[in-house]
RNA sequence: GCCGGGAUGGCGGAAUUGGUAGACGCACUGGAUUCAAAAUCCAGCGAUGGUGACAUCAUGGGGGUUCGAUUCCCCCUCCCGGUACCA
């Protein structure tokens, strides 16, 4: 053996040793119990970020454990590899996306190679393979069959300088990030997925769920959004020329007597009505068709609204209530329309205050009066008032009887409304799947028969920033119908990069089948027991998964029902993030091992300043890791410089991995020190040669006997910690305990140096999921002729964790004053006799009258005085 | 705006079910070793007061429940993620 820790050695030896054996391929066995350890695939950005180490570490750790404890396990990997970066990267390099993307895949899997994970990389996917897309394609014109896809319009960011759709996250500011020009909305045909015919299972089925987060189940559930309430209907008024009744949705019913006025969206049809021989009422509609579509954006804009000169009739009073057209409303959720309640909604409230509409308040705190006139809208449910015959109610009861004597009129009742829309899935962009339709001018929209299938995009085409590439390639969209055989065009949109994203994890079970999109593997392998990722996409990516799964299994492909059993989100990496703006409003970012920070005499920062140039550069604050924002850190340097083993101990360590985490690599050396101190302990041991375990000594002194038991103790905890708590974190520092405890062990006798093995041999077999290459080493040195591979996780022996005294705590009035030393089964009398007879504990009950004892066995003693 | 999460020494974090606040590590300081440095080893290391034993304060801020609160409840501040075309 060695003396000194080489790392790059190691690691090379180690992985070669695993490619030789095959280690990581996983075969199908019925009946041994399976553990699919899933991570989630990334995006062929360039290079692996810290982000991807933490993922891909944590998946690995699991799988290993997992390994070790006898399970059948799958750890696969691919990529994600459609999507807007690599369109952006083209435009700058000239390259097509093709073989941008190609050639980072190439780069990154060589960096996850490094990494030493137990990958079977004989399933690998990337998703611009038409081997792979093909099954996107297919399961699109099922879902197209069974009206689970369909056409309509939809709204999209238009650039009107470059002619082109921009993506949410090319807006900025309202304006588009290459030209700066002010972003328009433009309704456009598009595909959509029928996500709300599933909304109740998918809202359901979280509960079937207890491997999932709680946090993520409550963001799921709230973005359905479930909401019962009452459609009402706000007769028209004939005699304002008002041409149609106003249908409104609301959950808050018991507040119909506040209701002063009415708002539309800008798109509904009551709008457009009042818009004629209005120009005014024609400007705002335009002013609020400007903008971007983003939520956010939508939600924080300045409340505008503009008076139709139209009026509605109030469904119980009859008084006339105004049309108001509104910014806020949205055309998208409900009916377009919402009845306006200032006193009680905060949104009415200041737009009934800007514009001066009244104020009615109908609801009050049941113990005591409102104070009018209201400063702010009371939101809370309540007692009615002011409401004729609805008056007195408590919020249910108000809401029944108004539905009641609603429906009665025909004018309204009860329904259940949900926040969840369909999904639309058509991209105006090059580097996705093709969606697989035909439009023939004779017979309209005609699928591509499954025999063509599937759809092929072509890879040479580099997009230069106006318009789908795609639809100035007649070698492309120029086909003939499938039906009638005339000339036609084809489709030139394609899918969405979460289509792809969506069944990934069915295709890793059968990657080599060209026959169909999953074979019966499938459901060996399925539903996957750990699913790993970043907590970012615990709304749309985990939702839209779990709804093609379903799609899947009404299809018969797959027999489940949800795809991820266990989920654990993992924390973001964080970076700061450095930017300069260029007067045209487009912003370039620049990474921070490019940036000086500029502290003055106290420590403080002053700026930041670009090394390449000396000019100062934005501080944008800290943000996850992006190819977007420039602000990863490559780990290459991490790797190439300490070693695989370092990188992955000390990412694990460095926080638990649920937690956001903001990079520094201050701690790096602590890590590549506490391998050194375990390679150079079992160096010090072995040279005095190679020990067998031998259990039945029982002679321990009482300081290895205390060290045994911390030795089962850690076995306890690591144990735990990996299995149900994914607390690596705590468990590093557990066996770092152990380490520093192990100098106990130092000596020549056979009952210290069988105990130094043993201690050694769990600690490298503990640390063998985290610190792979390393302990694989060392493990071939404490036992020759053996491979770690071949192990088993180490099991606490019960009877070293056996002790006769334990220590309680003393507290007096709640504050540490002394411990006490008592028999492992003392009876509460003899605690609280010793307690009591302690001088420090005397010393602060100081002749006091003792109102209680409180004694928590195995914990603590305290005394009130 | 809305939904979800977070805040503990100089730093990353620990305290698992309401029971010793600061485990483990980094940084720093002192010492040993060395011609010297690196590496390694030993010791110290929340704040304030005290020579010291020790005492008091302290888990983003304010209030509450409890014998006891980092942990539970209410209010507030700031930060992060998502917000349907970034992935």
């Amino acid at each position: 053996m060695q003396e000194k820790y080489h790392p790059q050695e190691i690691e090379k030896n180690a992985q070669q040793y695993w490619a030789e054996t095959a280690a990581f391929k996983a075969v199908e066995i019925p009946n041994k119990k399976k553990y699919y350890c899933l991570s989630m695939f990334p995006y062929p950005s360039g290079k692996l970020h810290m982000g991807h180490v933490r993922n891909y570490t944590i998946g690995d750790v699991l799988s290993r454990y997992r390994r070790m404890r006898g399970y059948n396990v799958l750890q696969p990997m691919g990529w994600d590899a459609f999507g807007l970066p690599a369109e952006n990267a083209a435009m700058q390099n000239n390259v097509p996306p093709a073989k941008w993307t190609y050639d980072n895949i190439a780069y990154m899997r060589k960096q996850l190679k490094s990494l030493g994970l137990s990958i079977d990389w004989d399933r690998e996917l990337a998703t611009c393979d038409p081997n792979y897309y093909h099954w996107n394609q297919w399961l699109f014109l099922r879902m197209l069959e069974k009206g689970l896809a369909y056409q309509t319009t939809g709204n999209v960011n238009w650039d009107p300088v470059d002619q082109t759709v921009l993506a949410n996250e090319q807006v900025i500011d309202g304006c588009g990030w290459r030209t700066g020009a002010p972003v328009e909305k433009r309704e456009i045909q598009m595909y959509y997925m029928k996500i709300t015919a599933y909304t109740d299972e998918l809202l359901e089925a979280l509960d079937t769920l207890p491997g999932w987060p709680e946090r993520v189940k409550t963001m799921q559930a709230n973005w359905i959004g479930k909401s019962c309430g009452v459609d009402i209907t706000f007769p028209a008024d004939p005699e304002s020329g008002t041409p149609q009744a106003l249908k409104v949705f609301t959950t808050r019913a018991d507040t119909l007597l506040g209701a002063t006025y009415v708002a539309v969206a800008a798109e509904h049809p009551i709008a457009l009505h009042a818009e004629k021989n209005n120009t005014a009422l024609t400007a705002f509609i335009q002013e609020c068709k400007l903008g971007a579509t983003k939520e956010a954006d939508l939600a924080t804009q300045e409340k505008k609204g503009m008076d139709t000169g139209l009026f509605v009739l109030h469904p119980i009073t009859d008084e006339k209530l105004p049309i108001w057209i509104a910014n806020y409303v949205l055309m998208g959720y409900g009916e377009g329309a919402v009845m306006a309640v200032p006193a009680h909604d905060e949104r009415d409230f200041e737009f009934a205050t800007r514009y001066t509409l009244p104020i009615k308040a109908v609801i009050k705190a049941k113990d005591c009066d409102l104070e009018t006139p209201l400063k702010k809208a009371f939101v809370a449910h309540g007692v009615t008032f002011d409401s004729g015959e609805f008056s007195g109610l408590e919020f249910q009861a108000a809401v029944d009887a108004i539905a009641a004597a609603l429906k009665q009129k025909g004018l309204g009742d009860k329904r259940v409304q949900y926040r969840l829309r369909d999904w639309g899935i058509s991209r105006q962009r090059y580097w996705g799947c093709p969606i697989p339709l035909i439009h023939c001018e004779s017979c309209g929209v005609v699928p591509v028969p499954d025999d063509q299938l599937p759809v092929v995009l072509p890879e040479d085409l580099v997009p230069d920033g106006s318009g789908n590439p795609l639809a100035k390639t007649p070698s492309f969209y120029e086909c003939t119908c499938p039906q009638c055989g005339k000339p036609a065009r084809r489709e030139t949109d394609t899918m969405d990069t979460f289509v792809d994203s969506s069944w990934y994890y069915a295709r890793y079970t059968c990657t080599d089948q060209n026959k169909a999109m999953t074979d019966e593997r499938v459901n060996y392998w399925l539903p996957a027991d750990q699913y790993i990722g970043g907590i970012e996409h615990a709304i749309l990516h985990l939702l839209y998964s779990r709804f093609w799964s379903k799609v899947m299994r009404d299809l018969g492909l797959l027999k489940l029902d949800e795809p991820f059993t266990n989920l654990l989100t993992q924390g973001m990496v964080l970076n700061e993030i450095f930017s300069r703006k260029a007067e045209n409003g487009r912003i370039t970012y620049f990474n921070p091992t490019d940036v000086d920070i500029q502290l003055d005499e106290q420590g403080k920062r002053i700026g930041a300043i670009l090394q390449a140039d000396n000019q100062p550069v934005e501080s944008g604050g800290i943000g996850t890791m992006s190819k977007s924002k420039n602000n990863g850190v490559d780990p290459q340097r991490l790797v190439d410089e300490y070693g695989a083993d370092t990188a992955r101990l000390f990412m694990m360590f460095a926080s638990p991995p649920t937690q956001t985490l903001e990079w520094a690599d201050a701690g790096v050396d602590g890590a590549f020190r506490f391998l050194k101190r375990l390679w150079k302990q079992t160096y010090t041991h072995l040279q005095q040669g190679v020990v067998t375990v031998d259990p039945t000594l029982k002679t321990y002194s009482p300081e290895l006997k205390s060290l045994r038991f911390q030795l089962h103790q850690t076995i306890v905890k690591v144990s735990d910690d990996l299995d149900r708590r994914h607390t690596f974190n705590t468990a590093i520092a557990a066996v770092m305990e152990l380490m520093n405890g192990l100098a106990k062990a130092q000596g020549p006798e056979p009952v210290s140096r069988s105990l130094m093995q043993e201690a050694l041999e769990a600690i490298v077999l503990m640390l063998s999921p985290i610190v792979p290459h390393i302990c694989h080493t060392l493990w071939q040195e404490l036992r020759p002729d053996t491979q770690l591979f071949d192990q088993p996780w180490p099991q606490a022996d019960s009877s070293a964790l056996v002790q006769d005294e334990i220590k309680l705590i003393v507290q007096v009035n709640g504050k540490l004053r002394s411990q006490i030393q008592v028999a492992r089964d003392a009876e509460r009398t003899i605690i609280e006799r010793t307690a009591l007879d302690d001088n420090q504990v005397k010393k602060f009950i100081n002749g006091q009258a003792i109102k209680k004892v409180i004694v928590v066995p195995g914990r603590l003693v305290n005394i009130v005085i």
